[in-house]
DNA sequence: TTGCGTTATATTTTCAAAAATACAACGCAA
DNA sequence: TTGCGTTGTATTTTTGAAAATATAACGCAA
């Protein structure tokens, strides 16, 4: 392979990994990431803000997680002393650990990947 | 993982690879598609049309494709009998061999990992 | 009761990628 | 020498996703 490659040039290989419902994304590294965001924050705005995306679009992102799975991953509440926030529950916080690991081991193979590639 | 999921709805894992360089991406199924129906239709055009794409896209990927090899993986001639024509390489035929094992292996990780997901 | 910072939602605007369109050059064949 | 089906290239148009904008509802606190 790596006589095929222009030598000037610095190649790396790269992926992504998620998980599809019949006609909706359920998750990815980005779902991933935000939901993060929510975790640390207690807030889909602040954490929208945090990865610079539009409160819009992590609303819609946290409402097809929500929509998709059995339980909810994020609760929510309007109004209150913080003007509202919102929360990962416990099976949200199962999927972001369960997804970090499948993660992990896709890096892995990546990585083992990227060894045979210099061959 | 299994529970956290809607049980009226099929889930599946899916993902993708590609090679890239400092400034384009390299190398991707849809580049390793391109390529099989060049190498099947010896015609850049045709191919883009078995693609269902359009043949400047078509041959903007071969253009990204030839940059940054080090030896040309597509060759073509303008005029000519048929019109003209594309011809795969044999480093050509060695990158579809080359990434078309790697996707297998892709697919494997893929089917390992959707095992555990059932659990 | 007013202000504040959220969630929730609809609508408009922007942007970039892809497609569509157009056309010149090429070289063989009729 | 004309026509044909390519490659090669520039320009315009379309399209879809994301951002931007706007606004209501909420509920606590001052």
């Amino acid at each position: 392979m790596k006589d095929l490659l222009r030598p000037d040039l610095p190649f790396r290989l790269n992926g992504r990994l998620w998980m599809e419902g019949p006609d909706d994304r359920f998750m990815g590294i980005g779902r991933l990431e935000l939901l993060e965001k929510i975790q640390e924050f207690g807030s889909i705005s602040k954490a929208a803000q945090a990865m610079q995306m539009s409160y819009k679009r992590a609303w819609d992102l946290v409402n097809s997680l929500n929509q998709q799975a059995r339980q909810p991953l994020v609760s929510t509440q309007t109004g209150g002393r913080r003007g509202g926030g919102a929360v990962v529950t416990a099976e949200g916080q199962q999927l972001i650990m369960e997804f970090r690991a499948m993660q992990a081991r896709f890096q892995a193979f990546l990585e083992a990947e990227t060894q045979r590639l210099a061959e």
